[in-house]
DNA sequence: GACCTAACTGTAACCGCTTGCATTCCTGAC
DNA sequence: GTCAGGAATGCAAGCGGTTACAGTTAGGTC
């Protein structure tokens, strides 16, 4: 544990006080090291146009001292807050049951602790949180925003582009293709890539479960799926969940209820894969034997359920990489573009 | 969508430039209400002491300009950030991928937003991180701690309690019993409480899944299951996990091993839970009429399993809530007790 | 030797807000 | 009519940094 610094000072006009302890400021190590603070400073923020003897004596004071720069100073003084905001913007109940937004947190979290940011988390579900939300990056309180799953054409966003806060999505958000830096993966392929090894197996009556038709994967997964099938598309055997175990469950219920013959599902995330297959289990149905079942995202779930899912790998520590790259790009005025990764197929036991 | 306040400013040194934006400052708002930017502030914080005339002006000021007060002048003046850290001590791989982390990540966001308060994301998982955040921690950058599953004798947690930064652990850091303020739940009498219930299903063969020795839970679950066992407690029908799937899996595998008549198992976690059902499963064993299976937790996963897992309910949303109280109040310079509560049965097909 | 330049350093003016203190104004008591 | 006392307000000194600017050297150049 490195020393959390403070240094003992006498109070000058209250004798009889006893010493308080507190923190060093930049006075204290200038004071120490001989020179002013404005020496000091330089040499903290690049050390440039500052003599090799001078930065070896501050350097020499901010260690004894245990000196460490008060942020909020900094801040208030440069403008920038060196911090970032990871801003959830699903209902909550949605969002933290998903395992890929753990991994997009952890990644992101990481790749800005390197870099010396500060990730900041915002959750703005309710109207009341979205409006304290939008002051409070409005104010500029943080440098950026890490977008996390965006639906359609979201006020809070259209907020942050009109307010020119750097901004980066993760996945395109519809209806704002154009106006916002985003980092997302092949929808469209990685759709065509799930569906043709379904096709490969000999698989006939493939149906989808798709998530919500206002979500870039909600659309865009559809468009490679039917691309991909041509033919043998049927315009039935595509339902709809919300990404969550029960929604893929029901739906699965739906799509054996239109056609008790189907023989692969492309489910559109894992845990709408393993709800889907609880319920084939329950229909009496042998995964893979009956009916093959390809997933996505390939998070931690997608091992652990049974058989484990055969999916699409969303390379999420690459994703969330890019999106610190991107916005921390985009706050130092640069103008990034966009980024699109391949996801990969994953070949496991469920299809 | 609250409009993003700014106003348009005509630099007086420069004639010829274009307007520029800036934010409203209390001086803007001072101006426009007519009054001193003291008055202006008071009004904000509070408003003690201010004729109601003054308030009103000073209150249609803001809504004019746009203000909104910045956070770091803010906590600059006050000494206060009105932030405080969640903090993340164990190894990511591990927590990120657990889901209860994401339940507590959940109500303390849910909790702290409400008290007006920023939740700043810290993971102190290698010794660089650790490094930086016990500086960053101990620079007053944040006005307290929330300290997520921390391990035995953690030289972190002791900087902090060295450096005098308010501190509130979830589940009792061992080692640590008598200087942090803790949430937990009732360890020893939730292990009776599963325990009991297996008992009471008549069976004779009892073995746990324990988790890691130097975890709170770890320990205390152990000793509350012998104590419920009683005679029929047999020594080696206990095997220990890291609370994770595979472990709970490897786990199950080494206790049939050593004994194939086992009737039941209660497993610290869910996720081991559902891990030792995959492993039985495999044995060829019928849950629950081979084997009865209760886990711990009650996370999401409890209900997706198959067959949905009879487990122990932790109460996350009170554990987040009652450490952001106890929190808060700390900082406030209060010293609240550690609180414990109960964790519930929940019965489902498992057991 | 005068003069210019570059390298370094110190000074002080901010950044936007809070807050202790002084000041003003008003009311009621004597 | 004077004065105490309290409410409301203004004033200005910080909080701990950054940074433009000015000042001081020292080393060339001619």
């Amino acid at each position: 544990m490195a020393p959390l610094g403070s240094v003992l000072v006498e109070p000058i006009d209250a004798p009889a006080a006893r010493p308080t302890r507190r923190k060093p400021t930049i006075r204290d190590v200038a004071a120490a090291a001989g020179v002013s603070r404005g020496t000091v400073s330089r040499v903290i923020n690049g050390g440039h146009w500052v003599s090799p003897e001078a930065r070896a004596k501050v350097e020499q004071a901010i260690e004894t001292t245990g000196y460490y720069a008060n942020t909020h100073a900094r801040s208030l003084a440069t403008g920038r807050s060196d911090s970032v905001a990871f801003l959830l913007t699903e209902p909550q109940h949605l969002l933290f049951a998903d395992p890929t937004f753990a991994l997009l947190l952890r990644g992101a979290a990481e790749a800005l602790a390197a870099r010396r940011k500060t990730l900041v988390l915002l959750v703005a579900g309710t109207p009341e949180e979205r409006e304290n939300v939008s002051h409070f990056v409005g104010a500029g309180h943080v440098d950026g925003v890490l977008l996390i799953s965006s639906h359609e054409k979201d006020p809070l966003l259209d907020g942050l582009i009109a307010a020119g806060v750097p901004t980066v999505a993760c996945g395109i958000p519809l209806g704002h293709q154009d106006d916002v830096i985003t980092v997302s993966i092949d929808e469209v392929g990685s759709a065509h890539t799930a569906a043709r090894h379904l096709v490969g197996l000999g698989r006939e009556r493939i149906a989808m479960i798709a998530g919500p038709e206002d979500t870039p994967g909600g659309r865009f997964r559809v468009v490679g799926f039917r691309e991909e099938l041509g033919d043998r598309f049927v315009e039935g055997l595509v339902e709809r969940g919300d990404y969550s175990h029960e929604s893929g469950a029901a739906a699965m219920a739906a799509l054996l209820a239109r056609d008790p013959a189907i023989d692969a599902v492309f489910a559109a995330s894992d845990r709408m894969a393993a709800g889907a297959i609880a319920t084939l289990r329950a229909a009496g149905k042998n995964v893979p034997q009956d009916v093959a079942v390809v997933g996505f995202d390939d998070s931690g779930l997608a091992a652990q359920v049974d058989p484990p899912l055969t999916t699409m790998h969303q390379p999420f520590d690459e994703i969330s990489a890019e999106m610190v790259r991107l916005l921390l790009e985009a706050i130092e005025g640069k103008e990034p573009a966009s980024v699109t990764l391949p996801a990969s197929l994953v070949t496991r036991a469920s299809a």
